[in-house]
DNA sequence: GAGTGGTCTAGACCACCCT
DNA sequence: GGGTGGTCTAGACCACTCT
């Protein structure tokens, strides 16, 4: 109790919310990088001058925050960013059977330039800033069905529009090389007809039905690093929400 | 500790899970209404033979499944589902300005039937059985907007199809009059084009891409309570999800 | 067997609501 | 001021993993 109540005494809140903050940040500063096992619970207790009870309230509440993973009797690992966990998480299409799907990533299109006012406002940056658009499809069965046009703010990820190889999930790009961890997305979701620009890259015709999928990405530390819009064309395949 | 572990020594899991799960059906069974404050804690705790600390843990889980509501200084009270909180919570379009869309409800129609063999599929029911089948129209700002084709079994909503008030939220009617409490809903979103059929009732030319949201609705205990495919024509509006 | 997270207890004090 | 939930502690035992 003695040295965080002296460490944070300017901070607010019940000291669970610290800790929580202090883990968060030594994950999000890349001091435990990510599928590392954390301090036992007793020993992150005795650095932090708190008692177990309180490192566990911190670590339940990250848990569910999908920061760190729990295994019993083993230990508590910061959470892995791998490829198909990223895919599983994030990309929010199923096939009939209800089963996700996991498409294929053709060859993407980078380019860079400074931040129009709606990438401004998406993104949160101020006039002058930069901005890198990635444009690339998405294919299924070898056949193109979504069309991306993602924008990222340069400042956070410099060189990343000189990428040689485009892995096929972007977040774990940004986790390995730039240690930004991708910590959850807003989806707004609309019906809207094909234009002929989407109907040639998608392989319909125009006017077809395309489900519009625009999301914005935060951080660990609820900062905007990206915006990126989907136009799909679902064949038996459907955008799946639990509420 | 004792009471419980005797009248529960069948069950499975940790004591706060049996404690859960006693609250739960108690909620469900209708002996606490919707508003009602739950026991104190420490009440609780002695009427189940367990501590605080298990009783806690069992009403923090309620909390987070918004099956009960906490307010500190006051009590435990089981979730209201109030017409306007039961929008807030499952009606999931908002406007351009982010702001939660709040539709109205047109008169509709009820039928009854034997169920076919999609709607035994969607609501888990066995030949035989009986839905009951409903269909209206939404609007917003008194121009049509949203499709429902709702169909319900009919065993656990006797007489609902004889209603002669139909309130803008089936689900403060299911909980009011038929105790039967929504807990959660599964929804996957497609964009298709309008029929000939959707584009009158919509007000819109056919092959218009509309939002088709296909709902399944479940109850506490974790029946299938309703099947409900929508269909929306979204000027300026968007379905929400966050990931 | 040693070490880890998971459960459970008992008791203390605090923050807040109500009347 | 009395009652409620919210926080925090200290200690115990259990279930699991690893080697």
């Amino acid at each position: 109790m003695r040295k965080l109540r002296v460490a944070l005494e300017e901070n607010s809140g019940p000291l669970y919310a610290q800790v929580k903050a202090i883990v968060l940040a030594r994950i999000a500063g890349g001091d435990w990088p990510p599928g590392t096992a954390l301090p036992a619970e007793m020993e992150l207790a005795r650095e932090l001058g708190v008692s177990q009870g309180t490192v566990r309230k911190a670590l339940d509440a990250l848990t569910v925050e999908q920061v760190v993973v729990r295994r019993q009797g083993s230990g508590t690992y910061v959470a892995e960013h791998t490829p198909a966990h990223m895919q599983f998480r994030f990309f929010n299409i199923y096939d009939e059977s209800g089963a996700q799907i996991l498409p294929d990533s053709q060859p993407a299109r980078f380019t860079t330039a400074a931040a129009n006012a709606v990438e401004r406002r998406r993104l949160d940056l101020s006039e002058g800033d930069r901005v890198i658009r990635i444009s690339r499809i998405r294919t299924r069965g070898g056949r193109p069905f979504m069309d991306d046009r993602i924008v990222l703010p340069e400042a956070p990820f410099p060189g990343l529009a000189q990428e040689t190889e485009m892995p096929n999930t972007l977040y774990d790009l940004f986790q390995k090389r730039y240690r930004i961890h991708v910590a959850r997305t807003e989806e707004q979701v609309t019906a809207v007809a094909a234009t002929a620009r989407l109907a040639d890259r998608l392989g319909v015709r125009a006017g077809t039905p395309l489900l519009a999928i625009d999301r914005t990405t935060y951080d660990l530390n609820g900062r905007r690093i990206e915006w990126r819009v989907s136009h799909a064309y679902l064949d038996r395949a459907h955008y799946f929400a639990r509420l």
